[in-house]
DNA sequence: TACCCTTATTTCGTATACAAAATTCGGTAT
DNA sequence: ATACCGAATTTTGTATACGAAATAAGGGTA
């Protein structure tokens, strides 16, 4: 039924020790792979969720299942239907206009920041990031341009110092990724986008702070607009 | 032991069925009983939470109190130790300072866009809130005065129109409270407070949003500064 | 044929049970 | 007395089991 979530047994039975962190709970597994598949989109909005389908398709019982379920419900992924089970909450584009409005103050803000605190590492950091944005542009993946933008700009609030930011965002990517995996069909749109990321390192690691807050509000809008008109065109029903 | 803690199993036997909602399960309470627990300061940072006991307490099985402890660890307030359980996440000053960072901005944006959104229904509910503050203010209870100053910004975010921001604040009041638990000893610091929160009020009523967000900006610091000289002056080990 | 009432099936929430991991305690040897 | 090794105890993670609630099915009656 949903591919993604094939064959996921053999990489739980593998747990090969990437760290020294202990290996990952079931909880933890399964509620990465449901949040994966719902932002991707393997999950559709509305579809249900049985507890007992999901434990069989992952070969674990549904005691890991029910609580990686209970905090998707507290991540507003799920939403509980009546009485029977949860649905996987319908994309909102009320609430894509309320993420961008909020990214509007506060991207450039969390350059603002950066400019104040920038690291040693910076510089180096924002080169293989901007290197792999460009390689993901390239390949034509488009997860990979989604998780290297992700990326660029969760090193931007790692640079401001304020983990708020980042926390406060956090949630936000996964309905960005929602709605982006539906829009993302043409990526001639990518390019721009990386000259953008671009241009705000060079004005940041030059010292010009203001004037990579501006580029970074600029940015905003500009990818804002964007995928509203993309949305729009795919649901003309307003 | 944990004197909040007790008694519980009543209030979830009663179950009164407040509204058309399903009466909550077992694992929404307890995460709730653990919140507050955590945020009153009654179970303290560091502090271990052992899954029997709590359970014991509160008269139900280990299962929803996994669950429920699942869900404090997605909203960090709580941490993995080692191998054995959770602790109660320390009090963090350095993320006290950006919560309220990151609040100087998020909140006169807030009240911008609430000048913008003013709903009808604004001038009542304000008044209702202000009056109650000043309830709290006057019976000198800590936490109510706590409850009354969360319900009013969450007003002004309500009247944002942006749903984002109330749910990016949301984990932040937690943390807030917990901070503030300690903080907040005299009580006298509060009058001032809620004169602000008349000020900003007036002139959002009055059409002068620039004003208001002016005001909440300079709320927003002296709230800052206040509770950072009380904190210093508890702990002084810098 | 359409509607309603009764029964069977699904599916969840919660409790109980079991095994693995880690800590603590006690005993022995140096 | 101290250090080290092993057994007993805690405590968690996960599986299984059971009961309740809700939907779906089926048959009888108007």
């Amino acid at each position: 039924m949903h591919v993604l979530l094939e064959g996921v047994r053999q990489q739980i039975a593998e747990q090969k020790m990437d760290s020294i962190k202990p290996r990952k709970s079931l909880v933890e597994q399964t509620y990465e792979i449901l949040l994966n598949a719902i932002c991707t989109g393997e999950l559709g909005p509305g579809e249900r969720l049985t507890q007992d389908e999901i434990a069989a398709k992952l070969n674990v019982s549904r005691q890991p299942v029910n609580s990686a379920i209970s905090i998707l419900k507290a991540n507003q992924l799920v939403a509980d239907t009546g009485r029977r089970g949860v649905i996987v909450t319908p994309i909102d584009r009320d609430l894509f206009q309320s993420i961008y409005e909020f990214r509007s103050v506060i991207e450039p803000f969390a350059v603002r920041l950066a400019g104040m605190r920038l690291p040693e590492s910076a510089k180096n950091h924002a080169g293989a990031i901007l290197e792999s944005g460009n390689a993901a542009v390239r390949s034509g993946d488009v997860g990979a341009m989604l998780q290297a933008d992700i990326d660029f700009h969760e090193m931007i609030f790692r640079w401001s110092g304020n983990p708020v930011i980042e926390n406060s965002m956090r949630i936000n990517w996964h309905h960005i990724r929602r709605s982006m995996a539906v829009v993302l069909k043409d990526p001639d749109a990518a390019l721009p986008v990386w000259k953008d990321h671009a241009d705000i390192v060079d004005h940041l690691l030059a010292g010009d702070t203001e004037g990579a807050t501006a580029f970074m509000h600029n940015h905003i809008e500009k990818a804002h607009s964007r995928s509203r008109t993309a949305l729009e065109a795919l649901e003309p029903s307003e």
